[in-house]
DNA sequence: AGTTTGATTGGCT
DNA sequence: GCCAATCAAACTC
């Protein structure tokens, strides 16, 4: 993907990255759910408050990937985007296994082998899936020089349905903004 | 310095 | 439906 069509608003960005390719070594999968963090203005980002030790990927140039744990216990995977300095991502939520569907069910070795939907239908899943941890923070998925990439082979969702974010907190002002966009008839989107 | 919370998941009641 | 796992940040003394 080229760089500069991921330095905007996550918010107009977010929905652009549905059906686009996330891989990682010899394990993909086409992104089928995602959710917009604006960064300094919503005050469900990692980035509300400014910098810290954990956020400081989300104020590298678009197309960054961010990582975090996730609950001390998953990681999850993030899409940087705005220019350089301004805060921002798009958090990958679920995708559809498109390669190293063996190595995927190998690492998420408590799914009934075969069973697909639950290989990566989950932010947790999808990174657990394809091998990202915190070694792959910071890593720039444009020029794939880490061994991670997103990818457009021109696939485009047939539809694309909007909602609520997932999981915040209820004194999150925020938490109604219809920032959440799926491919509604994908049976890999998270529950 | 001690406590609570959170962009989750899987297992158990 | 409820709960534990487990760590960084934000809160509250």
């Amino acid at each position: 993907m080229e760089r500069d069509v991921l330095a905007g608003d996550p918010v107009e960005i977010a929905p652009l990255l549905l059906g686009k390719i996330l891989r990682s070594g010899a394990v993909a999968a086409r992104i089928v759910e995602v959710e917009a963090y604006r960064g300094a203005g919503d005050d469900a980002s990692h980035a509300r408050n400014g910098p810290t030790r954990r956020n400081s990927s989300m104020y590298a140039p678009a197309g960054a990937l961010y990582v975090y744990l996730c609950y001390g216990v998953h990681h999850c995977a993030n899409v940087v985007c705005w220019p350089k300095g301004v805060p921002g991502a798009v958090l990958l939520r679920a995708g559809e296994p498109l390669a190293g569907m063996a190595e995927m069910a190998t690492r998420r070795r408590r799914v009934a082998p075969g069973d697909m939907t639950e290989l990566c239908s989950g932010p947790g899943k999808l990174c657990e899936a394809l091998g990202i941890d915190l070694d792959l923070d910071g890593a720039d998925l444009v020029t794939g020089a880490r061994d991670v990439e997103l990818l457009d082979d021109g696939f485009v969702p047939g539809s694309v349905r909007s909602g609520p974010r997932i999981g915040l907190g209820d004194r999150r002002a925020s938490r109604s903004e219809p920032w959440r966009f799926w491919d509604p008839t994908s049976p890999h989107v998270s529950r």
